[in-house]
RNA sequence: GUGGAUGUAGCUCAAUGGUAGAGCCCCGGCUUGUGAUGCCGGUGGUUGAGGGUUCGAGUCCCUUCAUCCACCCCA
């Protein structure tokens, strides 16, 4: 490593080719699957004013008091580069006249940020893969959303993976429960860890999902909110495990599960895996109905979801199967001599006319040019030299076999064709 | 943000304070028209960076940067 080699800022990576591999597949089973939902793809910005996640997210989370990449730009404005994407969402929903326009099913693919300290499957700069639909209020849109949830992990075919959901009540009841959660933890403050003793004045909800054994077992006997719901939350509940019972959607309940974020209400829930350390959160959403107004929009029902695009291509990466390396060359040019270079360039140019993907050698010797064919993982070679030149016809190599053959340019598109 | 571990060739890793190495990769050769196995040869390092101790530092000390682990947080 040379003294002054630049790199990357911290916790910000390079999606490398063999990375990005991983991260396409993803991608098209999200957009394979949200398709047959009939969710729309938006593309929003990246820089938003930090006023909209101070007002959505909460001034009191650890998002948006220390993590965001917050500023101010030569025009004194305060802007931030986005640490999720459930709140720009709705300002697009609103900024964009839509409230008026039925249900949004929408989905996204991007970066976000956050300033925290790096970790496998933590970064600054990460991706998301995120859902919301606005104007939806029913469990049969909860159940829908979480199946679609399931159906996009189900086909990438990841193992390992589990649903859990949970109620998180709404303000009628949320209240009282807190109330109740506190009371029961005050009994027992002395047995909890520091910071736990800290959440029962900040957060007491987050208490729920610390990672101390010692909380865990002292909680054994704390209310639930799934036990506490009013009658509304309990019916919108019960409807949420009917419908996924009717989808044969597997799922548990979890009760521990609480949001960071201060704008969900009822329905929560996560797919988690053991997989990865203690990041093993690869999906998680949940309701937000209060939202949309919070940030001045009328009245209106949200539901929505974000996965972890680098958690889940290091999933892929751990179960994929080193035999099956995908080739992504069908032909390698090999041109022998000088005189032969601009000819196999041109029959190159019609091969890929014909849509195959071509790699050319770039001329040398042919022993060269040949490890080149093999390590691109071309399965098979034309050979251009003088004497097919002359001949108009082409020498083509089966790389598995080591067959040879002479054809025409058309013949070998045929029997190409065929072979894939 | 707190605590801890680790940084040596492109990659994976060696090297009691005493001449920085191996395997893989890459490049070339084994009658310049034939790859994946074999044989031979070769390129490649200010040991993450910067200081200090020492006759001498990859090795000990300090600082700094990065990665990883746990906490925290969260996708």
């Amino acid at each position: 490593m040379a003294a002054k080699q630049l790199q990357s800022i911290r916790g910000i990576h390079d999606g490398l080719p063999s990375e990005v591999r991983l991260w396409q597949r993803v991608e098209q089973a999200a957009r394979n699957t949200f398709a047959r939902y009939a969710f729309s793809e938006v593309r929003l910005p990246v820089l938003e004013p930090t006023e909209l996640f101070v007002r959505s997210i909460g001034e009191a989370t650890d998002i948006v008091s220390k993590e965001m990449y917050a500023f101010t730009d030569q025009g004194n404005d305060s802007i931030c580069l986005r640490p999720e994407g459930t709140a720009g969402s709705v300002r697009a929903y609103l900024q964009g006249g839509l409230t008026r326009a039925g249900v949004q099913r929408w989905f996204y693919i991007g970066p976000m940020f956050r300033r925290e300290r790096p970790q496998k499957g933590r970064l600054r700069q990460f991706q998301q893969i995120g859902v919301e639909m606005f104007g939806a209020h029913g469990p049969l849109e909860d159940a829908e959303v979480l199946a679609m949830a399931h159906g996009f992990l189900s086909e990438l075919g990841i193992a390992g993976l589990h649903l859990e959901i949970n109620s998180l009540g709404c303000a009628a009841c949320r209240p009282a429960y807190r109330d109740a959660l506190v009371a029961y933890l005050n009994q027992r403050t002395e047995s909890l860890c520091g910071t736990c003793n800290d959440r029962l004045d900040k957060n007491p909800m987050r208490i729920l999902d610390c990672k101390n054994a010692n909380c865990q077992s002292e909680l054994s006997g704390a209310p639930e909110m799934v036990d506490s719901l009013c009658d509304d939350c309990e019916t919108h509940f019960s409807g949420l495990k009917a419908g996924l019972s009717a989808l044969d959607v597997p799922y548990r309940i979890n009760a521990r599960i609480v949001r960071g974020l201060d704008y969900y209400n009822r329905t929560a829930f996560e797919i988690v895996t053991d997989q990865l350390g203690s990041q093993g959160t690869v999906l998680a959403g949940g309701r937000y109905d209060g939202l949309v107004s919070e940030l001045g929009g009328p009245p209106t029902s949200a539901i929505g979801f974000a996965a972890g695009l680098e958690r889940l291509g290091m999933l892929l990466a751990d179960q994929a199967d080193p035999e099956e390396a995908v080739s992504l060359v069908d032909i390698a040019m090999v041109a022998l001599g000088e005189s032969t270079l601009i000819y196999s360039m041109q029959q190159a140019a019609k091969l890929r006319a014909a849509g195959f993907r071509v790699v050319h050698g770039g001329g040398g010797s042919a022993k060269r040019q040949f490890k080149v064919a093999d390590r691109e993982g071309a399965r098979f070679v034309v050979v251009i030299g003088e004497d097919e030149m002359q001949s108009g016809r082409l020498t083509l190599k089966t790389m598995a076999s080591g067959e040879q053959q002479q054809l025409d340019m058309e013949e070998l598109i045929q029997l190409i064709h065929q072979a894939s």
